[in-house]
DNA sequence: AATTTTTTTTAGGTTTGTCTAAAATTATTT
DNA sequence: AAATAATTTTAGACAAACCTAAAAAAAATT
């Protein structure tokens, strides 16, 4: 049925996935520093993807998945995050330690593993970072949230997601005890240098710089 | 601390383990046919296996694990047989459908994972097929159980493992109704051809070939 | 003990996925 | 529009893990 590719193959699709998520369109030096490789040794995988129609790639130009690679790529992001969910929820990983692991687990290609996996969690709509579960069609929840720069003042509102999982933000985060699920208000805003100063689940009050804003995800509530 | 192997070298050390319980050692036509490929590139990865103190081996003879590979191996093992009692228990699987999945699991090497679904499955001591899985320092329980060819005349005993996970053994025992956990009597022994004539679950009887009989194990109940 | 058979190793080749260095193309600047 | 800079591709190499065919060693036969 449907055929069955490598693991630098899955690798490149879900980071293509995810680039194209912003303009539609990805570019070779991107997608090299997503995935931390050169751009020729891209440029070799790109050929192949073609080949197996799951990229609309022509030399020297940008390149998206074809719709069989997106239908790919949901697959991958499918398993990437049911992993994450079992992980958190019964294996009792912080939410900011999944990320490896699932990495390795999301290339088990087995309908009948992830499907029943699935099922032994409730079917749980979305992961510990607050990011959509595609179901086993790869259908989605869309979501309504948004970046947190674009907050109202005084809107009440609670993080969803954020928007990188390096080790170094999920510090920040920590240290400012900011988590997936913390109520947050905008109480005043910075033009000098656009930082916020933001009240955390109505109780203590933080700052935030543009930087850590712009990769911060929100939900009105 | 523990160097990290690849998928490749994993199976080589898991093969080497289960094949060298027999005679404490293993020759290359034997690995050959365990993996199924050729005697040529076992040498190969001997000779890297070697070099990576996993193995005891010199050029033309018989090999064995070396400490450092046994207790690898026995991670290996243990990472395989959680992965089944959680695809059986959690996920229901059957006990015959766990294996194909399981060998991709079973590469997964974080330490974390692994000791968090043991906890998470409440520290089993057999895998679904009745084999012990070694605990977080390779620890195994030793196993009461022997071949049904060795049980006496009526006396009550259950089936506690299969000696291979072979499809067509799977469909006979599948056939003949005879699962882990199967309370069997040997009623009658057939020294023309070795069968056996069982008494099943106190109920029915059916009659067991020789070659059938070698590879189920028993424990006195 | 010499010959034949079997087993194992060596030599050389293939595929996948990576790399560096150089060439080609596209984009930007002057 | 020409020159420069940036991006992307090509060419050629490399490591891992496999293969086939031939050579070497060990085991079994006569």
């Amino acid at each position: 049925m449907t055929p069955n590719y490598s693991e630098a193959e899955e690798n490149y699709i879900k980071n293509i996935y995810h680039l194209q998520q912003a303009t539609g369109f990805v570019t070779t030096n991107e997608l090299a520093a997503a995935l931390r490789s050169k751009p020729a040794s891209i440029t070799d995988m790109l050929k192949k993807l073609k080949v197996k129609k799951l990229l609309h790639y022509e030399p020297y130009k940008e390149f998206q998945l074809s719709p069989q690679g997106k239908k790919t790529a949901l697959g991958i992001v499918r398993r990437h995050r049911l992993w994450e969910y079992f992980l958190v929820e019964k294996l009792r990983f912080g939410w900011d330690e999944v990320h490896e692991v699932a990495e390795e687990l999301e290339h088990i290609n087995s309908k009948k593993l992830v499907d029943q996996l699935d099922a032994f969690l409730d079917f749980p709509r979305f992961d510990p970072h607050g990011d959509p579960i595609p179901d086993s069609n790869g259908k989605m929840n869309l979501q309504q949230q948004f970046c947190l720069t674009g907050l109202l003042l005084n809107k009440p509102a609670e993080v969803t997601s954020v928007g990188s999982q390096s080790s170094e933000l999920l510090e920040l985060l920590k240290h400012k005890n900011i988590t997936i699920g913390s109520k947050v208000e905008v109480k005043r805003k910075f033009s000098f240098d656009q930082s916020l100063e933001l009240e955390l689940d109505k109780q203590i009050t933080v700052n935030i710089s543009k930087q850590l804003a712009v990769v911060l995800f929100v939900r009105p509530v």
